[in-house]
RNA sequence: CGGGGCGUAGCGCAGCCUGGUAGCGCGCGUGCUUUGGGAGCACGAAGCCGCCGGUUCAAGUCCGGCCGCCCCGACCA
């Protein structure tokens, strides 16, 4: 009976049934829920809670950079949509589309937006006339609709949360600089917050946002041996100021059209997040972004007058510096709730019961799979700080270590498709620059290039014409 | 978009082959005993068996159509 119960509450382990595993973690600890609109989730407030730790450090860093936050409409017009000829043909496929006003037919059919740069840009032109007008730096936080078939919990949703930064600039060089602070800026939030470590560097020209004249990238490497594109900064020249007009006068009196980026991170990191630290129990939060950060279990029944009282001033006295959460529930035994804080993958645990009270001490334990230690009451304000570091650089540590050991370089087409096959992460080739030799090494390996790194310099030759190569590309399986 | 699987109580499933009163476990409610690694006993509430149609005296079960979801692959944050 007690082995039913077991059987009927086990994940599935991580490594037999990786996908399984993955929706079942984003399921049970509460992060997400299915409803009954097709491929849309509900993101439960334990999942929100990590989402308003991403906006809350990306906020303050957007704030501090000259950054502010503006709103724009859902809903845009058929006509502005269709301005930017690679931008519409990038994203009709996969638009939604407001046809009726109540009763009636619309004239013009309205597009939930995918992206916000067709009624961004034009009132750009409304708002800049001068060189003095510029730069422009403003994001929003919003949703957007993309009519994906296949989705999946935070990595692919019809709608999904993010913020869009949509940049205007004098020159060239201020927009591209700009698109290096964001994706800095993007890096510092995904491994010295999220604790993941990633690649940073450029798309090639096929993977480019449409409309893009460059898309800076980052690319982490999951579990499972597929990279996932976990923040974008996009380079996008003029095209989007010509296609909406969006001019200056310059200093020299000359009329000049806008430098533009847009960028953005999506609550797909949420997905990145359970899928690069979480093991066979679950969840591993990073302490930086865990809403919970320490979870304090009274142990109850026995003597709860002495020991609720001490749970509660500890709970107090430890909030004032981390974030608490005091599981005092008399409807679950403490095993049961030891056994769900780990499932949500909160990195410390403190256990107080009356043995710990009567000593001065009390339990503690690390998610990331270290023993019970004994710390004494009064000392262990300083300690749970030390411990949440180190968890923070240790799971940091994990994932690099990760990365650096399914990263590899091949020089020759089999040795790519074996390394693909068998290394099950990111294999560095040379790149001639020429379309039809990605297009081979897709075929033969269905990996595609993620990034060319931001140091890029040529290395040997390309591995499917031979000449010398102009730039090197990780190649990766990807979601 | 191709391949596979599944829709029966809140969740996980059995029942379907061979038609005849709707079942099990968990969860939920009440009470008592418990509580340091997913507690025990007792009582109880809860179902248009995905939807539509057909066959039949009779359909969860047989037949046809539709809808939805999940998994695995190709493309997109």
């Amino acid at each position: 009976m007690v082995q039913q119960r077991e059987a009927a509450s086990a994940l599935p382990k991580r490594s037999e049934n990786f996908s399984e595993w993955y929706t079942q973690v984003a399921l049970r600890a509460e992060l997400a829920d299915y409803t009954p609109v097709r491929g849309s989730m509900a993101i439960r407030p334990y999942g929100y809670a990590i989402w308003e730790g991403i906006q809350g450090y990306l906020d303050r860093r957007f704030k501090e950079t000259g950054h502010v936050s503006a709103y724009f409409p859902l809903l845009i017009p058929e006509s502005l949509l269709q301005k930017e000829a690679e931008h519409v043909e990038g994203f009709a496929p996969q638009v939604a589309w407001v046809t009726h006003g109540g009763q009636e037919e619309l004239a013009e059919r309205l597009a939930v937006r995918p992206t916000s740069e067709a009624i961004i840009l034009p009132m750009y032109a409304k708002w800049i006339q001068s060189y003095r007008d510029l730069p422009v730096l403003l994001l929003q936080w919003n949703s957007v609709v993309r009519w994906e078939k296949a989705t999946r919990l935070f990595l692919r949703t019809a709608e999904f949360l993010w913020h869009e930064g949509h940049t205007a600039h004098r020159t060239m060089e201020d927009a591209d600089a700009e698109c290096r602070l964001i994706l800095g800026i993007y890096r510092e939030l995904i491994e010295d917050v999220l604790a993941i470590p990633v690649l940073s560097g450029v798309k090639p020209p096929s993977e480019r946002f449409a409309g893009a004249d460059n898309t800076y990238t980052l690319e982490a490497l999951m579990p499972d041996g597929q990279a996932i594109q976990a923040g974008t900064s996009h380079f996008l020249g003029q095209n989007f100021a010509k296609a909406f007009d969006v001019k200056f006068l310059d200093s020299d009196n000359q009329e000049k059209y806008i430098w533009s980026t847009s960028w953005a991170v999506t609550t797909r990191l949420i997905g990145s997040l359970i899928m690069a630290h979480g093991d066979d129990k679950g969840l591993i939060l990073p302490p930086r972004i865990a809403p919970f950060q320490v979870v304090i279990v009274p142990i109850l029944g026995r003597d709860d007058a002495v020991v609720l009282p001490a749970a509660k001033a500890l709970a107090t006295r430890l909030a004032a510096r981390y974030r608490v959460k005091l599981d005092d529930r008399d409807a679950y035994t403490a095993g049961w709730k030891f056994n769900e804080w780990e499932l949500r993958g909160a990195p410390l645990r403190v256990e107080i019961g009356p043995r710990d009270v009567a000593g001065g001490h009390v339990v503690v334990s690390r998610r990331t799979g270290g023993k019970k230690e004994t710390l004494s009451t009064t000392g262990v304000d300083d300690a749970i700080g030390r411990m949440l570091e180190e968890i923070q650089g240790e799971l940091l540590t994990r994932g690099k270590t990760y990365l650096d050991g399914h990263t590899t370089a091949a020089a020759s087409l089999d040795n790519l498709v074996r390394a693909v096959e068998e290394v099950k992460g990111f294999v560095r080739v040379g790149w001639c620059g020429k379309q039809s030799c990605e297009d081979t090494i897709r075929d033969r390996t269905g990996a595609s290039p993620r990034v060319i790194p931001l140091d890029d310099q040529p290395s040997g030759t390309c591995p499917v014409c031979g000449m010398a190569s102009k730039h090197s590309v990780y190649y990766a399986r990807a979601y």
